[in-house]
DNA sequence: CGCAATTCCCAAAGCGCTTTGGATGGTGCT
DNA sequence: AGCACCATCCAAAGCGCTTTGGGAATTGCG
């Protein structure tokens, strides 16, 4: 059923139907009514496609995933940012396209949405320092808002992220507190913006201590669960082991805590450990009792909150760019407690 | 830049330059360099809204994903599905769109894609028994694929899956073998299509043993690690627990090991386990040698390999349905050992 | 009653493409 | 030379919608 065909049945004119539809204010109320039971009654759905072309508009917002080329990674949050996302687009009446992109491929894919005119803006997946993307996408002229944030981007842009520098900062006094000064780091990969803000957090709470920054308890990857395993196992192998840990991501922390207690020491015991937590749907910290203190930061309400700005900027986009820092939670569980005395 | 301008720019007609870019063979060979030429250098790309009116086509394939209304829960193997089904889709010129659907509103959701014309197709993500979506997207005309089968389908429809039923089952011969007789499960929700042929599969091998399948230890939730953790630890506290444990993720696996240990067992030789692996970008099961004893099916070969089918399918409706069955690789790793003497 | 202002509706243009149905001019063959 | 036949290109229609620019009733008001 289209347009044609439905104003047929009802003896008007496409115009007239396309109106009641759109809530335009010269169309009868009663006629609107009759038009809009017999849309609902036939199943009538405008054509996205039409729709667009005639009103110039995609209606819908691209996100563009970064596959990390070295591991072919997909980053784990992913799913639910979108699932927050997705409850934004739907109830605005737009869709979400998925692409994804590799770093090389990263520059055509953005080109391209934009030259077929398939979005009417796109969210920026992953942000590192320096990020090309945000100059890229000014040039091209697309809109755009970004999930976290670009260290060293000299161009205006929309962004929403998590206080990660503060987190990290917080989450590391936390330690400093319970005693501990061997503290290692088990971080993101430091190119990714998140992961350079959280280690300067980390930093910056142990130079105001006085306690020097070690460079061979801070490991920097892509946030599996091997990886926590095996740089937690290589730092409990130092002369002068850390007595707490702090890691970027609750997976990480999974495989933190399988090398803690490989190595027959007790968490929160013998070796303490923070974690970011996205609160990830199919990863929860615990039930009521967090497994982990964590720091966190629900990112399907990040995904939510984000969508809602960038459909507001494509709205209105003499509209000043927004910004937004979340702050993360600084949630205590059962995985820290004093530093161990040295007997 | 669109078609009119490029072909000004020519000094072509509108037709020409289409037909040149789209390979037909009506254009001299010459022409047809001097427009590609042209194309790239102005960043010439058909917009997708008017090339899908025009042809009647979509250019874009949909994915409904169901987000438990119970847990609000997003499948974490969701992300490297599509990263998978993302690399066909850009190979062959389609969009992939995606939304976001609750029990409640998934029907509406299907409806709504096909009667606003959005896409060529769909896959159908996380199929139960008998689930509906399969009549209602037949009555409705629009071509799927399921990722995964449903039991009790009587239409016939394309799927892809892996073999559950038969991975569980050898899954449990193997632990059979080692001398388990108390084989716990920690399984999926059991309405979903897989949970489902993966009980059958572990209750096929123990009733072939003659071994009694006991309620008391066998589990279906949603596959989250708290799960596998409570699981765990209730069964371990019967009074006559298990000493091998099925698990239907790699992410209930790592709760499952977490109550192993906390209750001062050691994996592999108190309690032995074995878990399906999706072989996620994220959460790899170890590097050479697996940390679990394993079925693993990459869940991100399928994601591309049920695309191609699905474009396939489009490209040439009167194919009949096609169904793969993936075999699940048995990874033999260090969660599993033959069982405890009891003294 | 007469005229302007409303109200409610419509025909047609246009969005950017593809595709149908020629038109044109050059080739090969008898 | 005359004819059929390609090879190459073009004008225009059409995809399903929105939107512009009226037009015909109806209403309000002096």
């Amino acid at each position: 059923m289209n347009l044609k065909q439905l104003s047929q049945k009802l003896g008007l004119s496409q115009t007239t139907v396309s109106r009641a539809l759109n809530g335009y204010p010269e169309v009868n109320e009663a006629t609107r009514l009759r038009v809009e039971r017999a849309a609902a009654q036939y199943h009538y759905r405008p054509s996205t496609r039409a729709k667009g072309l005639a009103t110039g508009k995609a209606l819908a917002i691209g996100h563009v995933i970064p596959i990390s080329s070295k591991h072919e990674m997909v980053n784990p949050v992913f799913g639910d940012f979108i699932a927050g996302a997705g409850d934004t687009y739907a109830r605005h009446g737009y869709e979400m396209i998925l692409c994804t992109a590799d770093d090389a491929q990263e520059e055509q894919v953005y080109r391209g949405l934009k030259a077929r005119r398939a979005v009417d803006g796109v969210v920026v997946h992953g942000p590192r320092l320096n990020d090309s993307r945000i100059k890229l996408l000014h040039e091209i002229g697309l809109p755009f808002a970004v999930h976290g944030r670009s260290s060293g981007a000299t161009l205006p842009y929309t962004w929403l992220d998590v206080n990660n520098r503060h987190a990290f900062q917080r989450a590391t006094d936390f330690l400093l507190d319970l005693g501990h000064t061997r503290i290692g780091l088990i971080n993101g990969m430091e190119f990714m913006d998140f992961a350079h803000r959280r280690r300067d957090g980390y930093t910056i709470a142990l130079l105001e201590k006085g306690i020097p920054v070690d460079p061979a308890i801070m490991r920097s990857s892509e946030m599996t669960e091997v990886f926590g395993y095996q740089s937690t196992r290589d730092m409990l192998a130092l002369a002068n082991p850390p007595t707490a840990l702090l890691c970027a991501s609750l997976i990480s922390a999974l495989g933190a805590r399988r090398a803690v207690e490989e190595a027959g020491l007790v968490m929160g015991r013998d070796v303490s450990i923070i974690t970011h937590d996205d609160d990830l749907s199919y990863l929860k910290n615990g039930d009521e009792i967090p497994i982990f203190t964590a720091t966190r930061s629900s990112v399907r309400a990040a995904g939510a909150r984000l969508a809602e700005i960038l459909l507001g900027a494509i709205t209105d986009p003499d509209l000043p760019h927004q910004n937004v820092l979340l702050e993360a939670e600084l949630m205590v569980g059962r995985s820290t407690g004093p530093a161990p005395r040295k007997d």
